[in-house]
DNA sequence: TCATTTAGGTCAATATATTGTCGTATATCG
DNA sequence: CGATATACGACAATATATTGACCTAAATGA
């Protein structure tokens, strides 16, 4: 009897997405406002941060492209653009043309850089994350982790469902 | 033998703390790039989303003052200012001297926003919640309601500790 | 080789979002 | 009544973030 799609949900569901979505719109802003402040003293931002992050991890050790980085980070490319175009002023990364693509841009952390992170700004992020998680256990982390993964590929499906550019 | 406050972080922790603080990261982005995708065709946004379900409440009913919507949106009345300009160009929104206190402004919406919150964006906004939170059991839901504030609670915590203008 | 795709750059418009500062009207309290 | 606190408005600077459009160079495939 129903029209084919499942559009029967109930109240119940319906206003625990509300509440669900309202906390993570809140946790959203949160994040950028105290993680900014975390690190603000470095010259960095939550998104500046995100980037060195993605930059020091071991798999990163030669770098990341453009694409590269506008995937793992979910942003667009004009958005990363403006993003690397300050830390590279700050001297914080190193751009430079792909060695086998060289359509490709390669962004590595400078030394300079390497400083910055693994010296002030690290410790600040770990206060901050004991400061963030008070209270969680490492089971409550995992299971958080957990959620926000599955919805995180929720929402990916939701984008490439419909993309802006026709990818 | 520590040295007081409790610096002794297990790198297990760090390492999950990471990746919950990068996955939140991703989806604050992808919050907002589908979110407003979601609601674009009505001319709304994230943001504007969230002030109408605010104002939309039987609790609000006779509107929200700036401060009241602040502190509930939890961001600062610069950036409400805003929103609420491009709302009341709209016609979404109207703002009114307050009764009481004659200093603040009731915000209340409009017949035509009342019009447009439930007969043109709810209904897209209930097939974004099935899209988003596919494969979510009522339990998954409340779980992660759950974590949601208990880590926004950590981080309003975090926020007042040390607040930008003294407030 | 030629057409197409891919990886980017760049410019522009628009909307969030923060901090900081100055100013004004209104409450409120002593 | 006078001092102070509160609730805003307005303005500025800066950093994200999106869409959209136009462009170039290099890789790729028929």
């Amino acid at each position: 009897m129903s029209t084919g799609s499942e559009a029967n949900i109930s109240p119940a569901r319906i206003e625990l997405a509300n509440r669900l979505f309202f906390r993570l719109y809140q946790c959203a802003n949160m994040l950028h406002k105290t993680g900014t402040r975390a690190v603000q003293d470095e010259g960095l931002t939550t998104q500046q941060w995100a980037v060195m992050g993605a930059l020091s991890r071991p798999k990163a050790k030669d770098g990341m492209g453009m694409g590269e980085l506008t995937r793992y980070l979910m942003v667009t490319r004009q958005n990363l653009s403006g993003v690397l175009k300050r830390m590279e002023a700050a001297g914080h990364i190193r751009v430079a043309p792909g060695a086998h693509d060289r359509r490709s841009r390669q962004i590595t952390m400078t030394e300079a850089g390497r400083h910055v992170w693994t010296q002030l700004a690290l410790p600040k992020i770990h206060a901050y994350y004991q400061q963030a998680l008070n209270e969680f256990s490492i089971s409550d982390m995992t299971h958080s982790l957990h959620y926000l993964i599955k919805l995180l590929k929720n929402m990916e499906a939701l984008d490439e469902a419909e993309p802006p550019e026709s990818l």
